[in-house]
DNA sequence: TCAGTATCTTAACAGTGTCCAGATAAGTTA
DNA sequence: TAACTTATCTGGACACTGTTAAGATACTGA
């Protein structure tokens, strides 16, 4: 996945840093995640992360174009993270199409909780570019993983286009885990959890309660 | 609604401005507006704002305590609406609880659609403050109308307490129209409507499309 | 060895939010 | 009317931001 070629030891040692840094890229990017998580997106600064990572202003400027160049690289390893999640939860479904929608509805919301940060950034317009490197054909992986399962509900084979009644029931399930998520996170749940801090509560007891209501094909 | 003390004619012509503004409080209000709807939320600048309204970029600070302080008065003044919007929705469904959801579910995705800056502003974390004023209270007003179609859905009277499966049912129903409205903001749903613009369609053909997966109550 | 390239620093620029001291207008009291 | 008080706004300043330009340093490969 990475670019694979490690120009210098990363860390030799208690040794003073060296003119050339050696890893920049990926502690960027490290960097640039820790900073969101503590401060929220709309917390994050270029200067901040160049600051963590040990270097000048201008040092992220030959692995990035820019600030949003960077967040897109965190939004592009986000959504990577995020199809191998849910690819692994459409696996544990089996043949069951109800069995499998269930299972991806469980991941979508877990990595939400688990990734708060991170899964808002990459729902969030604006903050990245759209068409940084493969992050549509990156992005699109989770999505065709959530159709493949809507395709066996309704007996579509892959080649075949998918009808509106499909559609209806792919945009119905996809809305109310994406849903689901985005009100835990905005703490819109809280009135139910006792005060903060009630993530267990809300991933364990209500987000079943609520994957109940998953939609059923529509038969006719 | 308004504080309703206006200390001066907004605009008494084509005078050149005088050194107290008379309205600058409102204008801030319109300016902000403005400017998430140009630019997108993180478009925005207090500097901007002021500019707008004509004045310098210390004016504001005698109106909102700061930055965020301007944004938490368009976010409360976005929930007054979606309030108003949501309630008029729930009268239309009459004395059907299903017709009550729909409607408001309905309601829901067309304010998102026909004020997209203003409701990603309300529902963003960070941009404002969420205890300014009585934002709490003006925002659980939204909730609370829901909750009202819910209780009826579920024949529990306005003293007793939520059950578990209404709760559930509350929960799976907000998320379905909560995602569908980000969805359908964050341009996930483009792939369906062609390209850019195609608004019209999906709160046409998408949304009842949706709709009809709105959640049952739960009998058992 | 030595040119070429990749990586980084320093310095600067314009733009931002916010604070301060002072100017001006409006309201209030006598 | 006159004086005092309060509300509103300006101008200038400060620290911070992203980005660029010019130059320094280290690595690479012939």
């Amino acid at each position: 996945m990475n670019s694979g070629k490690i120009k210098r030891k990363p860390k030799p040692g208690a040794q003073k840093r060296a003119y050339h840094h050696g890893d920049l890229k990926d502690q960027l990017v490290a960097a640039a995640e820790a900073i969101i998580l503590e401060r929220g997106v709309d917390g994050f600064t270029l200067r901040e992360a160049a600051r963590r990572a040990g270097v000048s202003p201008a040092a992220p400027a030959h692995h990035f174009k820019d600030a949003r160049g960077l967040l897109s690289e965190v939004a592009l390893r986000g959504f990577q993270d995020f199809g191998d999640t849910l690819e692994a939860a459409d696996r544990r479904g089996g043949n069951d199409p109800a069995r499998r929608l269930h299972e991806q509805g469980l991941a979508y919301v877990n990595f939400a909780m688990k990734n708060p940060s991170r899964f808002q950034l990459m729902f969030r317009q604006g903050k990245f570019d759209q068409d940084y490197e493969n992050f549509q054909q990156v992005a699109n992986r989770s999505f065709l993983t959530l159709e493949g399962a809507v395709r066996a509900a309704y007996g579509l084979p892959p080649g075949a286009a998918m009808t509106e009644a499909a559609n209806g029931f792919l945009m119905a399930t996809w809305s109310i885990v994406h849903g689901f998520a985005h009100l835990a996170l905005g703490g819109q749940l809280d009135w139910a959890a006792q005060q903060r801090g009630g993530k267990k509560l809300i991933l364990d007891r209500f987000l079943p309660l609520t994957l109940r209501h998953l939609p059923a094909p529509v038969r006719k």
